[in-house]
DNA sequence: AAGAGATAGTTGCATACGCAAGGAGTGGCG
DNA sequence: CGCCACTCCTTGCGTATGCAACTATCTCTT
């Protein structure tokens, strides 16, 4: 697509890297994850609130925690939990000792469909990535974009642990489902 | 996370690739944006909408370009334009060789704006990216973006040949600009 | 021990977005 | 010449999100 040699070496343009980046944000959300979403019956970013948390020690996450790392407000979780609880793959979990905090956490029903999940979603990633990238480029690249998160991002990059889940973690099941 | 140590080749974990690139578009779009965004009273993504356009040649660009490059679908846009338009930032402009067609172009206001918002907008790009990246890894991490975006979000990148729009029908003026 | 201030999460309201249907225009093909 | 399929944009409707206000809880100060 690039004919010749339009510029001399290329844009020193951040303007466009950023614009690459966000082109690839929307690229990924609609190419990865609608297959799955539809068919899970969830709706538009609460794949990526899953995936957060299944990656998660003990599939569970500080709802504030998951907030700053799926980008979302607390509000806008606070909903986006709820969708999920409703379809029974998250549950909410009070804190013991900060009896504000209240954990999201996957229910067993959501532990295994995220398995399944997973699988499909990181052989996609695999096929893109093998074929576009070299392993040293990735590295790289995978540096820089995390410097680059930390910056501009910083809370999602916190992954606070200050409530420790003194409850017995994960008594999964059974009735979950509480508001 | 990482201590600061050079790892050997570690992350083969491309999900946290995927998790630190959604990040940065959402942290870009939140620090960088809103300041410009409130003082112009505009909404959401219409600034990337904004800066799409006057990095366009001649400041226009036809809607369903726009749409792709701004990530949005028809109806968006549409809604975009009207709301930019209500601003006397943007005007619609038929096309002539194509009555379907419609462009989206910066007025004369928008062109104002848009000069003295992307003075701004780049030097906060700057100050981030010289802080963040040497050149060299700049360039590569660019390329390597633009890869990616080619494949997850081809029409994006797609330049529709410009439908001339108010001059003799036949052939084009501007050299297609690549982003 | 009490109160000020900060933090965690939820809710009401306004808005932006996507999806699907609709109307206008173009191009091909018999 | 006229029909059909396709593209471009707009509109109606449902939903997701952010903002601001509110409650509950924790923490720090006095």
């Amino acid at each position: 697509m690039d004919g010749g040699l339009p510029m001399p070496v290329r844009t020193h343009d951040r303007v466009t890297t950023v614009g690459l980046i966000l082109e690839i944000a929307a690229g990924l959300r609609k190419t990865i994850n609608p297959a799955i979403e539809k068919e899970l019956g969830l709706g538009s970013r609460d794949l990526e609130v899953l995936i957060r948390l299944v990656r998660s020690p003990g599939k569970r996450l500080r709802l504030s925690d998951l907030a700053a790392q799926a980008a979302l407000t607390p509000s806008g979780l606070t909903r986006a939990i709820d969708r999920l609880a409703a379809l029974n793959l998250v549950d909410r979990q009070g804190c013991q000792n900060d009896r504000r905090g209240t954990y999201a956490a996957l229910t067993r029903r959501g532990r295994q469909q995220m398995r399944r999940v997973m699988r499909i979603h990181e052989s996609q990633l695999d096929d893109l990535f093998d074929e576009l990238l070299d392993p040293g480029e990735e590295q790289l690249v995978t540096d820089a974009l995390r410097r680059l998160r930390d910056r501009v991002s910083p809370d999602a990059a916190a992954v606070a642990a200050p409530c420790l889940p003194s409850k017995p973690p994960t008594h999964d099941e059974g009735s979950p489902i509480r508001a």
